[in-house]
RNA sequence: GCCCUCGUAGCUCAGUGGAUAGAGCAUCCCCCUCCUAAGGGGAGGGUCACACGUUCGAUUCGUGUCGAGGGCACCA
C-alpha cells in the first residue's frame, strides 16, 4: 500500500513540478489515527518551488489522484498535510497474511543472503562474565537475530584476548593463591584479580583438574613452578565459566577465536609485513609507527614497542583481515564504549592494507554503562568476582527473560539502569511480564475455546484462516490490525538502525493494545462470526508476540 | 585541554524536520456475578538542559555553553 502511494504521490509530483526532483516527500504513518492511515508533506515542499499555498496544491494533487477501492477518505489538514483513510477491508487483510506466514511474518529477504558476522561479548578469559557483558550479549544475540531475520546469512563469533598483559597477570594471581598469599597481603601482585573464583581455580590446579572449553581440553599439572600449565589451565577454567556463563543467558557462538593463535599462525607477523610494504609505516625512538593520519586519525599511532611487543590494535588488524578473508562483506562489532578508541586505528590499519576492504568496514555498536540498582541503592559487589556484579548474579536473581529483555530493551548508546526490583515483579511494572502476559492470555482463550469445541463435538474443526474478518471494525480491533500491520516494518527498521530496543519497545505496545482489546470485548461468545473472526484477530496477535520475543530471545509463555 | 555518546514528566525511558511531544512507575479517581484484575479506563504532571543559527516550520539539523558517562599512553 505504502508503496503504491508512494508511486502515486511522485507522478503526480512529476506533472506538478517537473523540476522539482530534490523535494524530500515523505509518506509517514501520522502519530494520531485522526490524521488518517497515511500522511504527505508533498503539498508543503512543493509551495516553495511553485509558489502558491500548500493547502491550493493539495486541492490539486487530490483531484489528480485516481480513484482506489482501498481508499475511503482523502482531506486535507493543518498546513497542508494530505491524509489518506484506508477501508476496513484493507486492514482486515493483514490478519490472514499472518496466520498464513506464521512465524515467518516480518521476515525478510533484504541481506541476499549475504554473509555477515556479529562479534560480540569478547571477553578477556580473566573473570566471570559482568553486567556489562550481558548487555554486549543481549544486544549482540539481539542483533544477530535481527540480520537473520532480514535474510543475512549471520555468524556469531566471540574473540578471545587470550594472549596480552591480562593473562599474565592472571597467572601471577593464580600462582600467589596457589602459595597460600592471601589478596590482603602485601606480596599479593598489585594489579591482581582478587575474586573468590581465583582461590577456586588454585585449588583446581593444585588437584590436578582437568577442564573442557569448546573445543579445548586442559588438565593441569599441579606443579607450581610450571606456569606454562597454570596459564594454560586458568584460561581454560574461566573459558569454562564464561561458557556456564553464556548457557545461562542462553547465548550461543558459531565461531570462538583465539587471539593467541593469531600469533602462533602468522596472521599478526604478515599483517606486519604488509602493512610495512604499504609505505604507510616509519621506524622512530626505536619503535614502529603507523600513520594512521593518513586515514583520518589525530595522531599516529605505534606498532611495536621498543620492547619489541605489538600494541593492542595490530593483531586486531590482523584480526579483522582474517574476518575480510573469510568473506565477511559485514561485520559488526558489539562492544563496550571504552573500545571507541580502536575504532579508528582498526579501520585505519585496515585501509593502509589496501586490499579492498571498504573504509567504513567494520561496523560498531557500542553500549554504554550498566549500573545495577536494588533497593534505590546501587549495587557494586559480588562475591564471587570480587568487585563487579556478575551476569550470573543476575540471572539467578531476576530470570534468563527478564535479563535479556532490560539489557536490549534501551538504546545501546545511552548508560542503563537495571532496576532489579523491576525485573523481578511480577506486574504491569515489568515490561516483560506485561508482555508475556498478553501472549499467554491468547493462548488461555484459544484453549478454551479448543476444548469447548471438542465438548460440543462439531466435526470439522474451524480454521482461523478462513474466517469472514469483516465483522472487525471497531476501535479497539483496528488499532490492533493496524499494530499488526506495522510489524514487518518495524523488524527492517530496528535491523537497518542496529537497534534491538525498537523490537522491545514495539512489543510492548502491542501487548498494551491487547490487553485493551481483551479488557473491552468478549471472545467466547454465542455469535459465530463475530466470535472466530475476534478469535482469528488475537490469534494473528499471539503469533506476532511470539515472532517479537524470538527476536529478542524472550520466551513466548503460554501461561504465566 | 581534545574526541565520542547521552541530557525529553518527580522516577525509568520511547519518539520526531511538521499537526495537541508519548508510555510505564509514582499521585488521585473509576472498572471483576463474566474466558488470567499479573488487566483496563480516566485525571494531573513538560521552557524536549541552555543560547544562538539554518528552515515556511526545530525538541529533531548546525555551532557554542553547562551537566553525566566513556575515550584520549611505546595499556589492553
Amino acid at each position: 500500500m505504502k508503496a503504491h502511494l508512494t508511486e502515486l504521490l511522485a507522478t503526480a509530483a512529476k506533472t506538478i513540478a517537473p523540476d522539482s526532483a530534490e523535494l524530500n516527500i515523505l509518506l509517514e504513518r501520522p502519530k494520531s489515527a485522526d490524521h488518517g492511515d497515511f500522511a504527505t508533506n508533498l503539498a508543503l515542499v512543493l509551495a516553495k518551488p511553485l509558489k502558491q499555498n500548500p493547502r491550493a496544491i493539495a486541492t490539486q494533487i487530490i483531484a489528480a489522484l485516481p480513484a482506489s477501492n482501498y481508499i475511503t477518505k482523502t482531506e486535507i489538514a493543518g498546513a497542508g498535510f494530505i491524509n489518506f483513510f484506508l477501508s476496513p477491508q484493507s486492514k482486515q487483510v493483514v490478519v490472514k497474511e499472518i496466520l498464513a506466514a506464521g512465524a515467518k511474518y516480518g521476515r525478510s529477504d533484504i541481506g541476499g543472503n549475504q554473509k555477515v558476522q556479529v562479534e560480540f561479548v569478547s571477553a578477556n578469559p580473566t573473570g566471570p562474565l559482568h553486567v556489562g557483558h550481558g548487555r554486549g550479549a543481549a544486544v549482540g544475540d539481539c542483533l544477530a537475530r535481527l540480520l537473520d531475520a532480514t535474510g543475512w546469512n549471520v555468524t556469531r563469533e566471540f574473540y578471545y584476548n587470550d594472549a596480552g598483559a591480562q593473562i599474565d597477570n592472571l597467572t601471577t594471581s593464580v600462582l600467589a593463591r596457589c602459595k597460600g598469599i592471601s589478596t590482603e597481603h602485601e606480596s599479593f601482585p598489585e594489579n591482581g584479580y582478587r575474586g573468590e573464583y581465583i582461590n577456586d581455580i588454585a585449588a583446581a590446579f593444585l588437584t590436578k583438574h582437568t577442564v573442557v572449553a569448546d573445543d579445548i581440553e586442559v588438565t593441569a599439572s599441579g606443579d607450581i613452578n610450571d606456569l606454562e600449565s597454570m596459564r594454560a589451565f586458568s584460561v581454560a577454567y574461566l573459558r569454562h565459566e564464561q561458557d556456564l556463563d553464556l548457557k545461562a543467558f542462553q547465548i550461543e557462538f558459531d565461531v570462538f577465536s583465539l587471539e593467541s593463535a593469531l600469533y602462533t599462525n602468522g596472521t599478526v607477523e604478515k599483517t606486519v609485513q604488509a602493512l610495512v610494504k604499504s609505505g604507510h609505516t616509519y621506524e622512530e625512538n626505536d619503535a614502529l609507527w603507523l600513520k594512521t593520519t593518513d586515514f583520518g586519525d589525530d595522531k599516529d599511532r605505534v606498532m611495536r614497542k621498543t620492547d619489541g611487543g605489538y600494541t593492542y590494535f595490530v593483531p586486531d588488524v590482523a584480526y579483522h583481515t582474517d574476518k575480510w578473508n573469510r568473506g565477511f562483506v559485514r561485520v559488526i562489532n558489539e562492544q563496550g564504549a571504552d573500545h571507541h578508541s580502536t575504532i579508528t586505528r582498526v579501520r585505519a590499519g585496515l585501509q593502509a592494507l589496501d586490499i579492498g576492504i571498504p573504509k567504513g568496514w567494520p561496523d560498531y555498536v557500542l553500549h554504554q554503562m550498566v549500573t545495577v540498582m536494588r533497593g534505590g541503592e546501587e549495587v557494586k559487589l559480588s562475591k564471587r568476582a570480587g568487585s563487579y556484579v556478575t551476569l550470573r548474579d543476575l540471572i539467578e536473581e531476576v530470570g534468563c527473560d527478564a535479563t535479556r529483555y532490560f539489557l536490549a530493551a534501551r538504546r545501546a548508546d545511552s548508560q542503563l539502569v537495571f532496576d532489579i526490583d523491576l525485573a523481578r515483579s511480577q506486574s504491569n511494572d515489568n515490561p516483560v511480564f506485561y508482555i508475556q502476559y498478553a501472549h499467554a492470555r491468547i493462548c488461555s482463550v484459544l484453549s478454551q475455546w479448543s476444548n469447548l469445541s471438542q465438548q460440543s463435538n462439531q466435526g470439522n474443526a474451524v480454521n482461523l484462516m478462513d474466517v469472514d474478518l469483516s465483522p472487525l471494525n471497531t476501535p479497539h480491533e483496528t488499532a490492533l490490525m493496524q499494530r499488526l500491520t506495522e510489524y514487518p516494518e518495524t523488524v527492517v527498521n530496528a535491523a537497518a538502525d542496529l537497534a534491538p530496543h525498537v523490537i522491545a519497545n514495539y512489543l510492548k505496545e502491542l501487548a498494551s493494545d491487547l490487553h485493551s482489546y481483551y479488557n473491552e470485548y468478549k471472545f467466547l461468545i454465542d455469535d459465530e462470526s463475530l466470535k472466530l473472526a475476534r478469535l482469528s484477530l488475537i490469534s494473528a496477535t499471539q503469533q506476532v508476540l511470539k515472532n517479537g520475543l524470538d527476536l529478542l530471545g524472550v520466551a513466548a509463555k503460554e501461561r504465566m
